[in-house]
DNA sequence: GCCGTTTTCGGCCCGACTGTTTTCAGTCG
C-alpha cells in the first residue's frame, strides 16, 4: 500500500517546512503532520480512493486539501513529488532518524548539518567522539552530553511496549507514590489509561501540594535509570526497563482538568480545546476559564466535559474519531464494562500447547468469576502445537462429558476446537467431528503471505462451511513481531453476518486482534463479537481486561459481545 | 496547507523545562 510511503513523505515534508522562514510555515508543518497521521491510520488504500474518484475523492478526506491531494496524485502517477525533491536537495538530512533522539528537533538537526555536515546518527556519533559539538555556536558541554545520552537511550529503548508490559509497571509506580503519603491522589494517565494496545511511554498524574518532595521520590525510585528533565510540575525519567515515564504534579483544584489533559489523546485534546474556544473559554491542564480568566471548572473531569456541552467521554474513546460530536449530541455508546464477561470461548490445555490440565483451567476460570469456557485445542495440521486429530478429540470429549457431570449446574465446559483454516479454506477436521462440537473457533495459522483477495476468499470459504462459530484472531498480527496478513475485513464481516459467525477480539496482549479500528470497521455489519483470552495457562484469564479495553476502544456495547451473556443466551447467539 | 451553522480570510491548543538565549527559541508533553 502507498499509504505508508506517502505518510513518510509528508512527515518529511513537515520537517522541511518547519525550517522555512515563511509566515505560515508552522501551520503548513502541522498540516503535513496531520495528513501523515491520517494516511497512517487510513483503512482504505489511498491508491484505490484516487483510482475511483481522483483528486476530488482525495479532497473529501478531512485534512487533505487541494495542494496535498495534487501531491498525492503526482506521487501515484509519476512516483515523485517535485516539491519534495526540491526540499530534499536543500536539506539532505535524515530527519526521521535524527529526531528520534530525545532533544533533537528539526532546527537542531539543521544546524548540525550546516556546521558539521551531519546527516544521520552515525555522523553525529563521530562528531561527538571527536568532541566537536560543544564548540559549536548555540551548543555547549551540556548539549553534547545530552546528545550522547539521547543516542544511548534510543539504542537501549524497547520501542513501544505492549499494554500488558506497561500497565504493571505503571501500577507499581503509582503504588509507590501513593504509599509515600505525599500526594492526595495518584492516577495512571496517557495511552495506558486509554488502554491502547501499545504504549510509547508511561504517564502518571499526582495531585498534591508538595511537588518537590514527590518529584524527588519519583526520580529516586530504584527503577529509574536516569532523570531526563525535572521541574516542579513535570518530570521525565528513563526507566531501567527501557522506557520513559512522565510524572505531572498538579494542585487539587485542577484534578479534573489535569486528568483530561494528561489522558489525551493529543488529537482529542486539541479538538476539545477548540470546542472550548468556540464557547468563549480557554482550556488547559489547570482548568476551564472564561474570558475574564475566572475558573469555570477544574476539579471534576466529568464536570469539565459537561461545561463544554458534552457527556463524559470514556478514556478509551478519546482518539478524535468522532467521539466529541457524539458526546455533544449525548449519543455516546454505552460501552461494555470491565468484569462483565461470563465466559471465554477460546482456551487451550496441555493436551496441545497449553501448560495446564482442563481441570486446572476450569478451576481458575471459576476463580476468575466465569460461568463457562470452551475448550478449544489446536487441530492436527498445527504440528508444533501437537494439534489433535479426530480420534483424540473424541477421546478428549468423553473426559469433558465426565467433568461436566461433576460440575453440574455451577459451571459448563463447551466442547470445541481452534481449527486451522487450511490454505484452500477447508477446515482441519472432518465434518462429523466439527458437527458434534458446540464451539468451533476457526483460525489461520499458516501461509500468511497470500494475496489479499486470496486470503479473503480462504477465510470466507471457511465461514461458509456452516461449522464455524467464531473466527479467531482475524488478522493474525503479532504486535512487534508480525504484521497482520492482507485481508479485506469488510468482506469478511459481510460473510460473517450472512453465515452467523462471531468475530473474535483475541485478548492476548501480543495479538489484540481484532484491534480497535478493525472493530469500528466491521461493526457497521450486523456481526457479534467474542472477547477471548486464548489462555494457554491458568493465569491467562487476566488478559481478558485487555480485550475489553480494546472492545471499548472499538466503541462496542455489551449487547454485541456474546460472552457478556449467560450460557443459554450465549449459545443461542452462537447457534448456526 | 486546511477550513468554515458566526468566516472563503484569518485564524490554527496551550503550557513546562532546558540551555548560554541576555530575553527566549527549541523541544516536548
Ligand atoms: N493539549 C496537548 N496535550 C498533549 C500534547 N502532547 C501530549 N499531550 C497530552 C495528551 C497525551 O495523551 C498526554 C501524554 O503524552 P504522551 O506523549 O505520553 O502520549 P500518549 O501517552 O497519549 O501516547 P504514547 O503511548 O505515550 O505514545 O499528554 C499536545 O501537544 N497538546
Ligand atoms: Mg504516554
Ligand atoms: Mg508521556
Ligand atoms: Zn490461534
Amino acid at each position: 500500500m502507498k499509504n505508508r510511503e506517502l505518510a513518510d513523505i509528508f512527515t518529511e515534508m513537515a520537517s522541511f517546512e518547519s525550517l522555512e522562514e515563511s509566515e505560515n510555515a508552522r501551520f503548513k508543518t502541522r498540516a503535513y503532520q496531520k495528513v501523515a497521521g491520517i494516511l497512517d491510520s487510513l483503512q482504505e488504500d489511498i491508491a484505490e480512493i484516487y483510482k475511483k474518484g481522483g483528486v476530488k475523492a482525495l479532497m473529501e478526506i478531512p485534512g487533505i486539501g487541494k495542494a496535498i491531494a495534487e501531491k498525492i496524485e503526482e506521487y501515484l502517477t509519476t512516483g515523485k513529488i517535485a516539491k519534495y525533491e526540491e526540499y530534499k536537495a536543500k536539506y539532505p538530512i535524515d530527519f526521521k532518524e535524527l529526531t528520534k533522539i530525545e532533544g533533537i528537533g528539526t532546527k537542531t538537526a539543521l544546524s548540525l548539518y550546516k556546521e558539521l555536515g551531519i546527516k544521520n546518527i552515525a555522523d553525529l556519533k563521530d562528531a561527538i567522539s571527536r568532541g566537536e559539538i560543544s564548540k559549536l555556536p548555540g551548543f555547549g558541554e551540556k548539549s553534547e552530553e545530552l546528545l550522547d545520552k539521547g543516542i544511548k537511550q534510543l539504542e537501549s529503548s524497547k520501542g513501544r511496549l505492549l499494554l500488558s508490559e506497561a500497565l504493571p509497571v505503571a501500577e507499581f509506580i503509582v503504588e509507590r507514590l501513593r504509599k509515600s503519603g505525599l500526594a492526595e491522589k495518584v492516577e495512571i494517565a496517557g495511552s495506558t489509561r486509554r488502554m491502547r494496545d501499545t504504549i510509547g511511554d508511561i504517564d502518571i498524574l499526582a495531585i498534591g501540594t508538595s511537588s518537590s518532595e514527590i518529584m524527588d521520590l519519583f526520580t529516586g525510585l530504584e527503577d529509574v535509570e536516569r532523570t531526563v528533565v525535572k521541574g516542579p510540575s513535570k518530570t521525565t525519567v528513563y526507566l531501567k526497563i527501557g522506557t520513559t515515564c512522565d510524572l505531572r504534579v498538579i494542585e487539587p483544584g485542577s484534578f479534573g482538568a489535569a486528568m483530561q489533559y494528561f489522558t489525551g489523546s493529543k488529537d482529542h485534546n486539541i479538538q476539545v480545546r477548540k470546542v472550548a474556544i468556540n464557547k468563549g473559554y480557554k482550556l488547559n491542564e489547570y482548568g476551564l476559564y472564561d474570558r475574564a480568566g475566572n475558573m469555570v471548572s477544574g476539579v471534576g473531569e466529568q464536570e469539565l466535559y459537561n461545561k463544554l456541552g458534552m457527556d463524559w467521554i470514556p478514556p478509551e474513546m478519546r482518539e478524535n474519531r468522532g467521539e466529541i460530536e457524539l458526546a455533544m449530541k449525548h449519543k455516546l455508546p454505552n460501552l461494555i464494562q470491565y468484569s462483565s464477561l461470563k465466559g471465554d470461548f477460546h482456551t487451550h490445555t496441555k493436551d496441545t500447547d497449553g501448560s495446564n490440565t482442563l481441570e486446572e483451567m476450569v478451576e481458575y476460570a471459576r476463580k476468575y468469576g466465569l460461568e463457562y469456557i470452551a475448550t478449544t485445542n489446536h487441530t492436527k495440521s498445527l504440528k508444533v502445537a501437537r494439534g489433535m486429530d479426530e480420534a483424540r478429540f473424541s477421546e478428549y470429549f468423553s473426559k469433558v462429558d465426565r467433568l461436566n457431570e461433576e460440575l453440574g449446574k455451577d459451571f459448563h465446559i463447551l466442547k470445541g476446537a481452534e481449527v486451522d483454516i487450511l490454505k484452500d479454506g477447508s477446515l482441519d477436521l472432518d465434518n462429523k467431528t466439527l458437527g458434534d462440537m458446540e464451539c468451533v473457533v476457526a483460525s489461520v495459522h499458516s501461509n500468511f503471505n497470500m494475496a489479499k483477495d486470496e486470503m479473503t476468499k480462504r477465510v470466507t470459504t471457511a465461514l461458509e462451511s456452516g461449522y464455524v462459530n467464531i473466527l479467531g484472531h482475524p488478522t493474525g498480527r503479532l504486535i512487534n513481531e508480525r504484521p497482520p496478513f492482507q485481508i479485506d475485513l469488510e468482506k469478511v464481516a459481510e460473510s460473517a453476518e450472512s453465515n452467523n459467525v462471531v468475530l473474535e477480539i483475541n485478548a492476548f496482549p501480543t495479538r489484540l486482534d481484532l484491534k480497535d479500528t478493525d472493530i469500528m470497521l466491521t461493526s457497521k455489519f450486523r456481526v457479534n463479537y467474542a472477547i477471548d483470552s486464548d489462555a494457554h495457562n491458568i493465569s491467562h484469564y487476566s488478559v481478558l481486561k485487555y480485550g475489553i479495553g480494546t472492545a471499548r476502544r472499538g466503541w462496542l456495547e455489551p449487547g454485541r459481545v456474546v460472552n457478556t451473556f449467560h450460557l443459554d443466551k450465549a449459545l443461542r447467539m452462537l447457534k448456526k
